[in-house]
DNA sequence: GTATCATATGAATATAAGTTCATATGAATG
DNA sequence: CATTCATATGAACTTATATTCATATGATAC
């Protein structure tokens, strides 16, 4: 790292355009959400409609309580929400923003193999 | 689960609307590069310059080998591309979409702090 | 109150993933 | 061609995280 001076204006201005520490951890732990596909899988369940536990876990075809976990990690983060009707619990998105993040990461997807099939031509 | 026959409908219709499990991995394993604070400051980093790996480590305080790990992953996963200069490797993001994804989960933070800030009025 | 059903939860276990350390590669330079 | 500098890489270690299992909670119905 002997050159490490010749850099020195350059670090100094991509450090001031660095978001702060915990702006960077809340990024990364929203991210991470959808970073399992357990998860993602609940979420793109409840796009299509609220449901309670056990028909996610069916659904899924995992046990009620390794989706409840889940569940609670997603409602911890504010991304679904829950309403009690008698013993059952039916759960839900709590906004559309969590489609758009998904669809955004979709939209990539898809760009990427298109041009990926358009490189084997 | 005994009333699981009572949402057989619902399920079989969700059922129908959910990406493959192979789409479902891929999107997972997008987000999860965006789930770690290295990797989140590495692209922030590449959002204002291209960067050699010892500037980004020296930028971040962290080991070239931690970087050059990360790096790996980055680039495997498409997201960044590199060029060589003499000694020197440069990093660059391979596109713009980083930058919508990662601006999208953003505005979600922002929006949900201001949401946050009215609860408390 | 007791039994039952839906869900939640804590502890244990298993597996994934990030960093470190030592070392290898590969280009430039004398 | 030996040395130096920038980067890459494999293995070991460590920490995080997902699932399971057993059990708790909480609501309903009898």
């Amino acid at each position: 790292m002997s050159e490490s001076h010749n850099h020195a204006a350059l670090l100094d201005l991509v450090r001031h355009e660095l978001p702060k520490e915990e702006m960077l951890c809340d990024l990364a732990d929203l991210f991470k959400l959808f970073g399992d596909t357990t998860r993602m899988r609940i979420l793109f369940s409840l796009f299509e409609s609220e449901m309670c536990v056990c028909a996610i876990a069916e659904l899924l075809g995992m046990t009620q309580s390794a989706i409840s976990h889940q569940l609670k990690v997603l409602k911890q983060s504010n991304l679904i929400d829950c309403r009690r009707e008698g013993k059952t619990i039916y759960y839900f998105l709590a906004d559309n923003h969590v489609r758009t993040i998904i669809g955004q990461g979709f939209d990539h997807l898809i760009e990427e193999r298109k041009n990926k099939n358009e490189e084997n031509i």
